[in-house]
DNA sequence: GCCGTTTTCGGCCCGACTGTTTTCAGTCG
């Protein structure tokens, strides 16, 4: 795949968006930035599309039609784009730069460029210290001060974090601001509410009958470190580690729609609100609104006729209620419309998702035997306090080295300690496992007998990562051919912000996966996420098994498996494409059976 | 420039907050 150019196209859209919105030209930028939108998460690479099946496949991607689609296609052949080549002539500033200030828009921009020649970060911060900005039309000291801030923090140079350090900082919030008599009740929305990988900011809704109070708390919290905006109910600001956190306060009446709203993503709203809009009705934060009737309040004369609940909204709407997992505009609309009698069994609907209390247990652990914090003992006790019918140990295994991983003999001595520990339990057990290496080229690192000895095993790759493609791809696939191999751990490599995946030909290993019966891990690591949604959502559609692990090292860390079930919630899968909901005799079953 | 649960033409999501202004443009989510 050379996605390098779906990026690239994807940046030039962006930007050609914010010159359309410069020339104040109307309904280009969104149409620009929509398609962006679309081609960002797409797993197919344009050039292959357009060489496949030319102008008529590329129009045929979400939000692309016959003009953008002549753009790809003159920037697949030239290299370049000749419209986006004036606008830069015209304006030739960094407008990924300056755009990413807080507060600076295209508009503002432009001004910069036209009245004082300012193009880079660097003009910019020069130009506003020695004070040439306030004297602008419609710039004024406050928008100076604002500019230098926003620079500041820009060197900071921070941007999304990974859920799993957020995730538990927003629950902090929402328990400190639950606790307060002004609120009723206090919810994380946004990225964070869909479980998303990495997030970008804090979005907190509150319901309160004092909204001013609620704000001055909020506003003077000990983690503030700047105040962006403080208003009646709304307000937001910047938090010493470096990210935002908005809060928005709501009536009672609102707050289904409110959360609905505030829980996004942007692109599954603007699709609701067209859908509500072609009902002849109107949805935003504060409900859903009928066009004529009575004169309640909130909808400016309109009556509100949902808003209460999130599932009150979805089916004012007409649609099943949708997961906040689920709400990214992929195809959940779609499948959420409620089944009108001429549709009857023609359409599959939502999937019903995974539960986090459908997970029977987890066969990603480590244990003291390889260096991990807790004995084989404390791990299954720690398991068996989750209500777990059974933890799987999976030490690593000899080529890693730094992680003391096991050879053969140390391996039948560790599995004389399980059979030990399991003679004493009654409602669960420890199965045998390992996490062995995916050498060069493709053999395991153990030797049969013994991984015939084991309940099963995980094998993965900890090394030689950057591989030509089709070199790891086969070397995956001997791995997977293997016929003691159950499970292919993080089976993409990657870690949130610090490695890129492996060179792979998915769909392959997708197809081998299914041939063999071999199961694909959901690392629930929060670095790693591995398999990603996307992914998760695909092997769903290719009938390849997966399993949620932890990949514990010590374990406290069997509580990430929400993360892990989070991710899969996101790629739609259900109970039955998770092998470990399956009880111990089920999955004992399975686990011999499985291999092709 | 895209797109069709009335449309192949005529719409296009919606509201809060800020800073600069005397009524609103720009930005953001």
């Amino acid at each position: 795949m050379n996605l390098m150019i779906n990026a690239k196209i994807v940046k030039i859209f962006y930007q050609m968006a914010e010159y359309f919105t410069m020339q104040d030209v109307a309904f280009k930028p969104q149409a620009y930035s929509r398609a962006a939108r679309f081609i960002e998460p797409m797993e197919e690479d344009l050039e292959e599309v357009y060489k496949e099946g030319g102008l008529k496949a590329l129009m045929e991607v979400e939000g692309i039609g016959q003009g953008l689609a002549e753009k790809i296609e003159e920037y697949i052949k030239t290299g370049k784009i000749e419209e986006y080549e004036k606008q830069k002539k015209e304006c030739p500033v960094d407008l990924e730069a300056l755009a990413g200030i807080e507060g600076l828009g295209p508009k503002m921009i432009k001004t910069l460029y036209e009245k004082l020649g300012i193009k880079t970060l660097k003009d910019l911060e020069k130009a506003a210290k020695t004070g040439k900005i306030h004297d602008l039309p419609r710039f004024g000291k406050k928008v100076e001060q604002n500019i230098l801030r926003g620079i500041e923090f820009s060197k900071s140079g921070q941007g999304r974090f990974t859920l799993g350090m957020i995730l538990p900082i927003a629950r902090r919030f929402e328990q400190r601001l639950g606790e307060l008599d002004s609120i009723s009740q206090a919810i994380a929305a946004g990225s964070i509410r869909r479980m998303k990988e990495t997030v970008g900011d804090i979005d907190i809704l509150v319901i309160s009958n004092n909204s001013s109070k609620v704000m001055d708390y909020f506003c003077s919290m000990a983690e503030v470190e700047k105040i962006i905006a403080k208003g009646e109910t709304k307000s937001s600001v910047r938090l010493d580690l470096g990210l935002d956190a908005d809060i928005r306060v709501v009536p009672k009446e609102s707050f289904g729609a409110a959360l609905q709203y505030f829980t996004g993503s942007k692109d599954h709203n603007i699709s609701l609100r067209k859908i509500a809009q072609g009902k002849g009705l109107k949805l935003n934060e504060y409900g859903v609104f009928s066009a004529k009737g009575g004169s309640a309040s909130g909808g400016k004369g309109k009556k509100q006729i949902a808003g209460k609940t999130e599932e009150e909204v979805y089916k004012a709407l007409g649609l099943e209620y949708v997961p906040p997992e689920l709400r990214e505009n992929t195809g959940e609309i779609e499948a959420a419309f409620l089944r009108q009698r001429a549709d009857q069994g023609k359409r599959d609907g939502l999937p019903r998702l995974i539960e986090l209390e459908d997970i029977k247990g987890d066969l990603h652990c480590h244990s003291d035997w390889d260096g991990g914090e807790n004995s084989i003992s404390e791990m299954a006790q720690a398991a068996g306090n989750m209500s777990y019918q059974y933890i799987g140990i999976s030490d690593h295994t000899k080529f890693l080295r730094i992680e003391n991983g096991l050879d053969e003999k140390q391996i039948a001595r560790r599995n004389k300690e399980i059979d030990k520990l399991n003679a004493k339990f009654k409602n669960f057990r420890i199965l045998k496992g390992v996490e062995a290496n995916i050498l060069n080229d493709g053999t395991i690192d153990i030797e049969d007998e013994t991984l015939a000895s084991l309940d099963y095993v995980i094998a993965g790759i900890h090394s030689t990562f950057k591989m030509k493609k089709g070199e790891m791809t086969e070397r995956m696939i001997r791995a997977m051919k293997n016929p003691h191999v159950d499970i292919i751990s993080h089976p993409t490599g990657r870690l949130i912000g610090r490695r890129d995946e492996y060179q792979l030909d998915f769909e392959k290993i997708l197809k081998v996966a299914k041939e063999t019966g071999t199961v694909l891990e959901i690392n629930s690591y929060p670095d790693r996420l591995d398999l990603n949604d996307r992914n998760i959502r695909r092997a769903k559609e290719a009938g390849v098994r997966m399993i949620i692990n932890t990949d514990s090292h010590h374990r406290a860390q069997l509580g990430l498996m929400e993360y892990g079930v989070a991710q899969a919630r996101r790629g739609w899968a259900e109970k039955k494409d998770i092998i470990n909901t399956m009880g111990y005799e089920e999955l004992i079953k399975f686990l011999k059976t499985h291999k092709k």
